[in-house]
DNA sequence: ACACATTACTTTGTCTGTCAATGTAATATG
DNA sequence: CATATTACATTGACAGACAAAGTAATGTGT
């Protein structure tokens, strides 16, 4: 895959791109680890370290509630469902991403040149 | 000011921004400081702080040449001048830039890149 | 049957960028 | 002449990302 993305420009968005994922239905960790893969189309790999590190933080928080599936045979599971307030944060969260978008727009291709496709 | 920008929305571009800056001419700490400032339309300012420990940082890295202004009066100041490798890191810094707001625009909205202002 | 890959979750320790707090010293303003 | 502003700088703390390592089960190839 050709990643290439500097973790320090996806630093802060984990947890928006979790909850975008949990917005469709519940799931577990390593399935989001290959969800956000295949979203990206291979571009861009969340490290589980960070993800389980993020789901913690989530769940402390309020934002997201897990529970074990009930596997009978196979390994366990933790799953992760979306509560209230992290559907509100989720779409916190996009707002602050647009607004910070365009400011970075301005800041980082803003200026003399104007070579934009 | 509506600052409201996450620190870690704006975290790994910070030597973009300057770089960009510089790009236009060269200019010294506090200017550089305010310019920002307007050229988010006031809606972002980068602390001094993260300013000149970036300052550090370019110039270590050879992106970046700073010298003493010759002010016969009033107090001195450190003009930045960009290097040709800060440029070439500029235009590498703006593609990741471009390349990384793709794929969050996936991952956040979870639809297609819609740069709208 | 045995080795290896994959699934699945977790913890520990390290690194880095940001920034609050604080400091210096000069000039400009009311 | 007191206060604000300009201008540069250092220190220490914090938080997020993640490499590395570990545990334990299932699936696959030979």
């Amino acid at each position: 895959m050709g990643s290439k993305i500097s973790t320090d420009l996806i630093r802060g968005h984990t947890d928006t791109i979790i909850l975008n994922v949990l917005r469709q239905g519940d799931s577990y960790g390593y399935q989001i680890y290959k969800t956000i893969i295949e979203l990206s189309n291979n571009q861009y790999e969340l490290k589980e370290a960070t993800l389980y590190t993020a789901f913690r933080r989530l769940e402390k928080e309020g934002y997201i509630v897990s529970y074990w599936g009930d596997e009978t045979q196979g390994g366990r599971r933790k799953y992760y469902r979306i509560a209230e307030e992290g559907l509100e944060r989720y779409q916190q969260n996009k707002k602050e991403w647009k607004f910070a978008k365009n400011v970075l727009n301005k800041l980082i291709e803003g200026g003399i040149d104007t070579d934009e496709k």
